[in-house]
DNA sequence: AGCGCCGATACGCCGTAGGTATCGTTGCAG
DNA sequence: CTGCAACGATACCTACGGCGTATCGGCGCT
């Protein structure tokens, strides 16, 4: 007998419908139905009585529902009273450019929900440093971008996306639904400052170094393909204005999304939330 | 944050050792340590302070130490409410000869431990009926011996058994450390009574058809060969009177000890019981 | 009588819990 | 000061179980 099985009793008893308690429960309705056999086999006793009209609860079912909505809140005031005992505390985050995905707010409100008394500052990066001040000690995990250099961290990939080139929407070759690097190759490029991950530099020059203005933040870069013709490098699922079209790139390696930390950090809030990150990209 | 954890959180805080919680959770060390690393990741603090001249419980540790064992009685509680619902129920189990196994009377403490308000209705049956009574509905479940026919029921192997040959102690075989069955071919074997399961009969003749007088129970069995001189097949590991030998046989299918039960029987009871004999014969 | 709804079953995959072996640190003894 | 023993952490592997997709089966409704 396990909260989450009790988690699955609640849900299901609530809806009086497997299907819908496994939408609920953001699963399907097969393992649904097993675990609620296994928790009948676990108490003994039948808790639904199954009929084509409709599930409804047996006597012992309504009783487990009372003594599991109870056990479950007695759960959630543990955790409650665990973090307050921790007393506040902070960790920073690290982020590149402004937001790298829509995914952090949610991943933001997950971890507050799962530590409700940690502060989180977030600390919002330009784009040459990958690791969002994790190396200067400014942070103490960073949600970015790979590739750069990993020596003493530790890095977990949370999503891949194709890259594509960022044209003017008048560039001849922005109407073309994708492109090979080559068919760049006489362009002008974005740079980074000198001292810049050479990697990460690299990575987003497609592998081969280029002439071009040096840009330090994503609207730097945006400006720049619009009044220099620059092209540069973008993972593809962001919106752009009109004035820009962004092509996929046939030969460029995935972009990674990535959570970085320092190697050897024992502290459980980093784990933690690297766990979250985790799960909420999963999806 | 699973009870299971907790459970174990609970008895490295009660022993300050990882080691020794280990082995009384039954497990060994290295899995708790990581289960014990990833609660201090779900709360979000350090739960130990781990040093070589010990460990010793943080602040947060502490306090969770007395949640955890209020939310561990609560989640007792609920069982044993839940229980009481389900109000007295019975269950019917048969088995074969007399105690197939001394694992027996631990799997009825576990049960009843699991279902307090259960009756447990043990059947003791000769040898002359593999399913103790399941056929002829007079019990729910059987702890009994492979093979036999299983049309219609569900068979769970809990354990195998090497299979001897039982002679006298005077016996010139019975010096032997092993035997194949072609060495016994010139004795008397036992018979069950006509109407027995066929597979079962012949199991026990060692696959083919023997003479022999009729027996019905182990000490049947056990005196035949005394003052018959005939020879009896018999599951490895119990005890015999002096005047016997066990001889392991080397050509012999090896003896299932099974739990068995209708097809389709969705009574929770009976799955319970099933999965705690599972777990009970795992060790 | 046929179709549709819905829970159960079958089956394959993968993540994770647990096992064994080994390491690294530290305190202690010779 | 240099093994050595104790003990938690780490690495790696295996196996079981949880979840997904596909499908079945039973009852109700038109």
């Amino acid at each position: 007998m396990e909260l989450r099985t009790l988690r699955y009793f609640v849900a299901v008893a609530e809806e009086l419908h497997f299907g819908r308690a496994a939408t609920r429960l953001h699963m399907s309705q097969p393992p649904l139905s097993r675990a609620i056999k296994q928790l009948e086999a676990d108490v003994g006793a039948l808790l639904f009585a199954r009929s084509p009209a409709g599930v409804t609860l047996t006597p012992v079912g309504t009783v487990l529902l009372d003594e599991a909505r109870a056990l479950l809140d007695h759960a959630d005031r543990v955790r409650v009273r665990v973090s307050a005992a921790a007393g506040a505390a902070t960790i920073t985050v690290g982020i590149l450019g402004d937001g790298t995905d829509p995914g952090v707010s949610r991943l933001a409100a997950a971890y507050r929900r799962n530590h409700p008394g940690i502060d989180i500052h977030i600390r919002d990066t330009d784009l040459t440093d990958p690791t969002c001040g994790l190396r200067a000690g400014l942070v103490d995990v960073a949600l970015t971008r790979a590739p750069f250099d990993e020596t003493a961290l530790t890095v977990r990939t949370l999503r891949t996306d194709p890259v594509g080139v960022v044209l003017r929407a008048d560039d001849p070759l922005a109407r073309r639904d994708r492109l090979r690097l080559a068919e760049l190759s006489d362009r002008r490029w974005f740079q980074f400052p000198q001292d810049t991950d050479p990697s990460w530099q690299s990575y987003w020059n497609g592998g081969t170094p280029r002439e071009g203005p040096v840009v330090r933040a994503v609207q730097e870069c945006l400006q720049a393909v619009l009044w220099n013709g620059t092209v540069g490098l973008a993972p593809l699922g962001h919106d752009l204005p009109a004035e820009l079209a962004v092509v996929p790139l046939t030969d460029m390696v995935p972009s990674r999304v990535v959570a970085v930390w320092n190697e050897g950090d024992t502290n459980p809030l980093i784990r933690s939330f690297i766990e979250i990150a985790t799960a909420a990209y999963r999806r």
